[in-house]
DNA sequence: TGCTAAATGAAAAATATTATCATTTACATG
DNA sequence: CATGTAAATGATAATATTTTTCATTTAGCA
């Protein structure tokens, strides 16, 4: 289940983080989307409604969700500076190379891959990166 | 095993490029590196022996090698836009957070997984992006 | 050895991101 | 509800990154 606008507020205040209007018509615009967004689209679509946040707002903004693990970055479509809303579990992302669209996928456990990895290779794994790029069913209809 | 200047250089020719000084220059010093490499960070490795290369020219040529598959870009440790010499068989990435090696691993296949998204999702799945990060050996020692 | 398309480097232009600072404001407190 | 204050904002400038442009050079072929 994605994160709600109103989820993301609670968490944003329990982190000591003022609710301001900005902060609020930004999160807006990330929920409402099913794509992912870079700062300058975000802007953009901003912008129309709200003419007066500055661009600065956004970044500052994407840095603290992102921070809190609110919004999800997402590397394989497009920008390496795009973000997508992120929902509490821990999850991997299919996106959509032609709209944007992105899904989240989850279950499959990569744990046994880490182990056998960790050992082959005396790392200490502390993390990973894991999407899938491909086209939506809509997008492969489409011309 | 990794790709050599000797095959890089072969590759390019057979692609009808050019197999300047400069580039053999950028592939030296990207095969010599463990690491992952920026264009910023190739460019200051290139410029002390040859401070008549540009930068530009280290995107230019970052730029087709990476259109060949003969660099894989990196996104998982720092930069987005960071490079290391690719293999020629499909592979991942195992990255040290700390001093940026890179580790490539094989053998894991995600194609079982591939299909249950497939199924699931509707998506027509073109490619994938897996990368781990962690600590390897000598900076799980070091402080 | 010369020809030519491709490549280079210098410079500028275009984008993207971050820092600075005066002003505004969310919200805790009483 | 008024007030104080630290946090947030927006305008602007600064910095960093990437791409264009164009005159000059050169790799590789005939
Ligand atoms: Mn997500
Ligand atoms: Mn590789
Ligand atoms: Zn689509
Ligand atoms: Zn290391």
């Amino acid at each position: 289940m994605r994160l709600t606008k109103r989820k993301i507020a609670t968490i944003l205040r329990q982190h000591g983080y003022k609710l301001t209007p900005q902060r609020q018509v930004v999160i807006q615009a990330i929920t409402s989307s099913q794509d992912h967004l870079t700062p300058a689209a975000i802007y953009e679509k901003v912008h129309q409604d709200h003419p007066n946040i500055g661009l600065v707002t956004i970044y500052r903004t994407l840095e603290i969700l992102a921070e809190l693990e609110l919004i999800c970055k997402l590397h394989a479509g497009g920008s390496c500076r795009s973000y997508t809303i992120s929902t509490p579990q821990h999850h991997h992302h299919l996106i959509c190379s032609n709209c944007g669209t992105v899904v989240d996928f989850t279950g499959h456990n990569l744990s046994d891959l880490e182990q056998r990895l960790s050992k082959e290779s005396r790392f200490r794994i502390d993390g990973h990166l894991l999407e899938f790029i491909g086209l939506c069913q809509a997008c492969q209809k489409a011309p």
